[in-house]
DNA sequence: TGTACATCAGTGAACGCGCGTTCACTGATGTAC
DNA sequence: TGTACATCAGTGAACGCGCGTTCACTGATGTAC
């Protein structure tokens, strides 16, 4: 057995290790407040061990923004497979698919808040430092945002296109639908003496009124 | 002449020299990178002297958001007298009153473009701290933001008296009016480089989105 | 009017602490010959 | 098979620095009598 891999594969346990103990520190205390100390105590290895592991503190940081967009590229293909767009009823105004929109906008919420639920930390981080202050990690978080963006208009794209549905803009639609669900989403991380069911029913509201309008105006055109 | 008022005056003028210290520092390094002597060195006084003023950072920090309040609270009574929702023409159709939504969402996001251009530090401290590592800058912000939903949602209930239109539940958009925008003006100051007219013109085409959906519902109840 | 005392914004020395970073080191493993 | 050398994750001592907080102090102003 090739113990060279083996050490390898300690490497990186160890860094997940740093990784987790980040996490939890920037719960209580936020992101700019890491240190690198901090983090290395809370892992359990020396100071110094961690330059091994990233050359600086933000290193790690870029490292987390992409471990957060794996779980938010992962929870968009979870609620595509979900997302469905019915036929409106033939006795529903043309203009009013209310029932078929909230098949789109409610698996997107509740996949979105349950990854939320699964993975408080690196989603706090994500949103929270899109517009911190480590130039490192909004460069990060931007790109990958921009990404995810793409991902989900090309989601809407398809289902627009299987049902024969017109949305309009989609990348417009995305952005907003990403903006109200991230902010719904650290609403509900921030404060948990609100009820999470509370503010995903607002979020899904506030994106039919938004798909609603998107499709009275493409049928308008 | 009393100069125990003017006493009072120059201590006032200190711990806004604190504040505009603070802020400044906040731009460069984030509201959690603060330090008491860092804003006292920048204020040119002792770091002794700071406890004159405020018991803690967060006392400095709770009395700057009730001045992004203020600010955010005189946008909105600017974007009042601006706003309007004239009666869409005859040959449009009674579905697609999109000029008519514009004269709302326009003045808004452009009255709140510009208070960011005068007071981007305290908007940016809002916006970012709304979720940040303080609890007691979140509750501040949170407290401040809920009566601005109302004194928005108050605005476009009287838009929609005024000039005979349904809107439809005028606290869910005023909420997405505020979230669109505050995170469009948030995207525009940390992104210099981007073009703001471009950011806040996707904001308005989102913001129509929402109130066409809106009215569109309100028509066919 | 003069004198003693109270108030209060601002000061400077001093403290102990956690920080990032450097350095030379250890000890286990793999490789060359 | 044995021996010398290379690699590399992790270590512990040491450094200089900025931090929050305490303390007793200053000096200008107002107040009591």
């Amino acid at each position: 057995m090739p113990s060279r891999k083996e050490l390898k594969n300690q490497k990186e346990k160890t860094s997940q290790a740093l990784i987790q103990a980040a996490l939890k520190l920037c719960e209580e205390e936020g992101y700019a407040s890491l240190s690198l100390r901090s983090v290395a105590r809370k892992a359990g290895i020396a100071p110094t061990s961690f330059y091994r592991h990233f050359r600086e503190i933000d290193e790690m940081g870029v490292e987390m923004v992409a471990q957060a967009k794996e779980v938010l590229d992962d929870c968009l293909e979870r609620a595509r497979a979900k997302m469905t767009f019915p036929a409106p009823k033939k006795n529903d105004a043309p203009a009013f698919p209310a029932k078929s929109i909230e098949c789109v906008t409610r698996p997107f919420v509740e996949t979105f808040v349950s990854a939320i639920g699964k993975n408080h930390q690196l989603l706090h981080l994500f949103f929270q430092e899109k517009t911190g202050s480590s130039k490192a990690l909004r460069q990060a978080i931007f790109d990958a945002n921009d990404q995810l963006t793409d991902h989900l208009a090309e989601t809407l794209a398809l289902i627009a296109q299987t049902s024969k549905a017109a949305f309009g803009d989609t990348r417009l639609i995305a952005e907003a639908m990403l903006t109200i669900a991230g902010c719904s989403g650290m609403e509900i991380m921030v404060h948990p003496e609100a009820k999470p069911g509370d503010i995903a029913g607002r979020a899904i509201r506030k994106l039919n009124l938004l798909f609603q309008g998107a499709m009275t105006q493409e049928q308008i055109k």
